[in-house]
This record gives C-alpha cells, sequence and structure tokens, in this order.
DNA sequence: TTTAGCACTCGGCCTATCTGAGTGCTAAAG
DNA sequence: CTTTAGCACTCAGATAGGCCGAGTGCTAAA
C-alpha cells in the first residue's frame, strides 16, 4: 500500500527532527517546522496511520513518535535526498587522502581514523584479498659481510624489506648464488606451494645454506599471509559516547567490547557491491548491533584486493550525511590504489 | 615524622582494600582482614591520626577512609611489594613481544596495545629520536622499464622501501647512474642538510633527471622525518570504563577525549631514567590527569632512539601489578630492539 | 595505651507526589 | 469524507521527604 504524499512528508519529518534531536517528535512540533497548512490533529492521526502500518512507534503512551527500523528503511530508499558535500568537505577529505605511502595495513587503519573523524561515528576498515598472492621477485642487497637486505615484490606490486643478521659472514658471490636460486625456485608460488617446494630443496642443500634460504623464505611467506589475510582494524570507538543514546554506559558497554574485541569484521556485508550499503538496526546479524545501524562502502585496492570501509552508529544516524562522506572518502581511495601503486609520495602530518 | 609500624601497616592495608574494592575503607574490614590483634576503635584512631599527617581522607564523615595522593606515594615508594609474575604471565608476554617484522610506527603502536591488554588500562606508546638520522645507504632495482624500487638504508639500519611509477622510460645504464649519483651525493645528510644539496643538484642536471632525483631524495627525507619524529599511539582507551570511577560518563568523557585527542605526549616524562616511573594523580602537569595515574617505563631502540611505553588509569590504579607488567615488557622490548634490527622473523597472529 | 559503648552524621535508596508534553477520541465544522 | 478544536487521560522524569545503616569521634573504664 503506497503512502499519500502527505504521509511520506510527515514519516520524513520525523525521521530528520528525530536524528537531529534524538528526542521523540510530536505532532505539534512538525506542524510549526514543516509547512504544512494542517492542525496538529490532523498531523496526529496521520502518525497514528503511520504507526499501524509499522513506520512509526511510541516509547511510551505520552510520548512523541520515533522512526521504527522500516521507517528508516522507508526513508532511506525513497525519502532521503542525497546530501551534497560542500566545497569545503570535499577538499578536506582530498587533503587526508593524501595518505603516506606506508604498509597497506596502515594504509587502511588510517583511512578508519580518518572516515571517523568525518563522520563522528566509530569506523572499521578491512581489505580482503581475494586472489592469491605470490612473490615476483626476490633482490638481496649487501651491507656488511654478516647482514644484507631482502627486497620481496609480489605480483600485486606490493614491496617489502627486511634486514637480516648472520651469525657467521657471507661474500657477494654466495650472495649472488642465493638470490639466483631464490629467484628461480620460489617464484610465482603461491602460499601453500611455496612449503614443499622448501622441503625439496632442504633434501639436497648443505645445512647452512638450507638455513639462509629458509629465512628468506619465510620471510616471503610472512609477507603473502600478511597480504592475503583480513585485517581489521577499528577507529574512534570512544565516538560512540558522545550521541545521547549511549549516555547510559549499560547501553555502551557491550557495543564498545563487540567492537573492541571481538570485532573480526564477521557480521560485514561482503564487499561485492560497488555503491554504499545501508543496514540498519535489526538488519544486522550480530546481536550486538541490533540497535545499531553500519554504512559501508568498498573500494579497490589494485587489481585483486579489495577494502571495505564503514562506520557504526545508533540507528538515529545521519544516514544522509554519512552515505556522503563514505562514498567519496571511498571512491577516492579507489582513486588512490588505482594507480596499482601505493599512495603518492605527499607529506600530511595527521595523526588520530 | 616516620610511622610507627602499626601505622604503616594500617596505611598500606587500606591502600590495597581500596584499590581492590574501589570502596571507602572503614576499620572495621581493617581489623579483620588484616591479622592485626586490636580493635576497630584502635584502629579508628590510628586512621584519623594518619589522616592528620595527610595520608588518608575521608570522602564525607560518615565514611571509610581513602588514600590521599600523598598516601599513594608513600604506599608506592616505602610499603609496596614488587609484584611477582607468574611464569605463565611471563611466558604470555614473551609470546606477545614475537611481534612480527613491520615499520617501526607499528611495531609500537602494537606494544601499546598489548600492554593494554596486560594491564587492563589505556596505554600509549610512543618513540623518540634523540640523534640525528642519515641515509647510509640507496639502492635502484630495475622491475619495468617505467618503474623501480628504492631501497634506502639508515644508519640506524632501519630499512625502508618504495615502488615508483614513471612516467616515461627508464634504462639499466640511466639507473645506475642514478643510483650512483644519490650514493654519493645525499648520503650521510641530516634532513636539513638534504635540502640545499638538492637545490645545488637542481643548478646543473637537466629537468627530467632532477625531476627523478627529487623523487627519490624526497622519499628518503620522508623516511628520515618519520624516524626522527614522535609518533604517539594509544590503544584501549575503552578500558577505562570497566573501572568504577569512570561509570559515570561525566568523569570519563574529558579524561577520554583528553586521551584521544589532544594527546601528543606532552605531559609525559622525558624517558631519560631506566626505571619505571610512577605519577599519582595531582603530580600530573595535565589538568585533564589531576585524578589519574600515570606509569611509564621506557626502553631502547636501537642505538639512537628511545621509547616510552605506558599506562593511564584511576589513581586506585593496581601500582604492584601494572609496574611489574610495564617493566618486564619495556625490558623484553628493548631485547628486542637491542639486536639493532627489527624484531625477528617469527609469526603470532595477534591483531588487537 | 587500648577498648567497649554510644550518640551522631550523612550519602544512598526507596517512595510519594507533581508536572507537563503529548496522545486518542469525540463532536462539530468545512 | 476530511479537518479541526477541545478535553480527558497517560506516563516518564523531576523533586522532595524519610528511612537505613555503615562508619565515625568521643568518652570513660580497663
Amino acid at each position: 500500500m503506497e503512502l499519500t504524499p502527505r504521509q511520506k512528508r510527515i514519516l520524513r519529518a520525523v525521521v530528520e527532527n528525530y536524528i537531529e534531536t534524538a528526542e521523540p517528535v510530536g505532532s505539534k512540533v512538525i506542524t510549526e517546522t514543516e509547512g504544512l497548512d494542517v492542525s496538529s490533529a490532523t498531523v496526529r492521526n496521520e502518525m497514528a496511520a503511520l504507526e499501524t502500518l509499522g513506520l512509526l512507534e511510541q516509547p511510551h503512551t505520552s510520548a512523541g513518535r520515533i522512526p521504527s527500523p522500516q521507517g528508516y528503511r522507508l526513508y532511506v530508499n525513497e525519502l532521503m535526498e542525497a546530501h551534497r558535500l560542500s566545497m569545503q568537505e570535499t577538499t578536506r577529505i582530498n587533503e587526508a587522502l593524501k595518505l603516506k605511502m606506508q604498509e597497506l595495513d596502515r594504509v587502511i587503519d588510517q583511512a578508519g581514523r580518518i572516515v571517523s573523524q568525518f563522520t563522528k561515528y566509530p569506523a572499521f576498515a578491512l581489505a580482503t584479498g581475494n586472489k592469491r598472492v605470490t612473490i615476483r621477485r626476490f633482490d638481496l642487497l649487501m651491507v656488511e659481510d654478516s647482514a644484507f637486505i631482502v627486497v620481496v615484490l609480489t605480483d600485486s606490486n606490493m614491496v617489502r624489506n627486511k634486514l637480516v643478521r648472520l651469525p657467521g659472514t657471507l661474500n657477494e658471490p654466495q650472495l649472488q648464488l642465493l638470490n639466483t636460486l631464490l629467484n628461480t625456485t620460489f617464484v610465482n608460488l603461491t602460499l601453500e606451494e611455496i612449503t614443499p617446494e622448501l622441503m625439496r630443496v632442504a633434501s639436497h642443500a648443505a645445512g647452512e645454506a638450507y638455513g639462509l634460504i629458509s629465512l628468506v623464505v619465510s620471510f616471503a611467506m610472512e609477507v603473502l599471509e600478511e597480504l592475503e589475510s583480513r585485517s581489521f582494524h577499528t577507529a574512534g570507538i570512544t565516538k560512540l559516547l558522545e550521541h545521547p543514546e549511549y549516555k547510559s554506559l549499560d547501553r555502551a558497554q557491550p557495543l564498545i567490547n563487540y567492537l573492541s574485541n571481538e570485532s573480526d569484521g564477521t557480521y560485514l556485508p561482503s564487499p561485492s557491491q560497488e555503491e554504499t550499503k545501508i543496514i540498519i538496526g535489526p538488519e544486522n546479524l550480530a546481536n550486538e548491533l541490533k540497535d545499531t545501524s553500519v554504512v559501508v562502502a568498498s573500494y579497490d585496492i589494485g587489481d585483486n584486493m579489495r577494502g571495505i570501509i564503514g562506520v557504526v552508529g545508533p540507528t538515529r544516524m545521519d544516514y544522509a550525511r554519512v552515505t556522503a562522506r563514505l562514498s567519496y572518502f571511498a571512491e577516492g581511495l579507489s582513486r588512490l590504489f588505482g594507480k596499482g601503486v601505493l599512495p603518492p609520495v605527499e607529506d600530511s602530518k595527521k595523526e588520530e
């Protein structure tokens, strides 16, 4: 059954008013704020109708109405006007996007922090590798006779390095030999394929040489593991406390615990979609999030990885505002990673 | 004026009881829990004496006593018994110390998280460079004709890398040339010394070549900057909420804001000392910390850097417990970094 | 110097009361 | 059929009063 235009207008007024004030909305304020030429009694009748439709609810008999989850859903789907970012806002976000060149994990962590800053809600961020990563190339650089640097380059153009100290010494030719061995034997292998290869090499290599090889290879495996694993970050959890629904610690505590401990991202929708997704209250899978809303956006990291970034807040969340910022930011991240490389050389001292 | 042994015993009982229960301690419970062969009236007299000495105070007339900051101070200095860690605890900490090889900044961040976990209080961690860092060596590794990897090694044996994409192409000899130039001109210079050198080179280099040079050099500068800057991390701020003194958000909010926003570590003691330092309530410089205690330990990072790690909590903090864990952990970090290199190749999936 | 006893204090808790915002309903008006 | 004015009703939250008991300080005796 379709709502009348007036009902839509009232529903929208209730939602937006409630989002702003966190107080149940009465019929009177609606007649005042909206330019409706009807009396409060009429609005009351309409609100009663909206309530029987399950779009509004009353905390108690003598209070105003608040939107039900279905009410929010309808609002989000049909009534919400896309929020336009101000120039100032977009430049601020663009500025924040000039992340320092860093390990992927840290970029993602920082992205979470930034989103939390811009939205005033707790944020989470993660990256998921869906394809297998392999090492494309090894490089060994001599430092002293007892130390060298390993540099590995993956097929997704991530670079990692490590300084290796040796108990004994090594000379340049030996290092070259090792280098060649690595680049012929351990290249283009996935994590699982490396182990048997290492076993095979072990069988016909001298003890000392093998120790060296396994040292470097296990570093490579560590890198592969890092890039394939889902790493999950949260930021700004304490921002929850600024919202009136969490003024009482009894409400806030379980959610905070959930976010800071259990959060492995299992409750999140898979990042298959391009658009920003809004999950309202009980639509969440996790029980702890049943009266919490989640807004998520996804972005591309190079060719074979994908990231998710989102915020968590009360169902009374400013969906329009959050969605706009989050989408814009996610797009920015895609662009950033789109170059196939980590972000450009840029300076920006942004810490928390 | 020196306290009598009995007074010391009572003071200690009050402190430890209050640390455990967070409730003002009455004379009766002391006679019961301590094996003192005196009546509660005697204890009351002694407590009154301790109060006039400024070591105890009364929240209101009809309540028990709680320790004053001076009381805590005396307890910490003279009465507190060093807490011994259980085998289980030490192995757990040792396990946690097997941090993955990572950028310095992340190791420090993680260290903070771990300490917060072990102490149940919010933790902070930072590193300060006190000597100037310089680049010891550049290495350029060709990837494709339009991309190469820069690897820089600092005099403190930190290694950093970056993949550079070019708009145009480059061949091996050109790269060699660039490599030689870098290693002759931009090596062993501090951050400030690099800029004029770059200017000098700019004056007699072709435009395109200069672009390339400045790309690599600015990356090097970024690395130096990172290593010299104080980077500050906090973790586990929400753990505050688990302590009864912060059940009321009015108390918790300002402190949380302080810790999560302003915290640049300015309120921290300089890490000159070896031992663990305890700052009690009003001894803190920052107003926001006036009824909060801070315990800090410091550790060495290689030869020319130093880190601080510590926890923040109510003055009713379990000093013995916290100090033991923090000191042990800081020692572990020193050992870890003592090798002059980032931590060993080890796997441990510890997130949060 | 210690102890038993006693009057006293005062924060926390529980209950009673009041207030007002907002409702639903009804009957009259458009 | 829709809208409106009016009115009785409901109920959360704030305010005030009263009780309870833990813990104290003081005094007088051991």
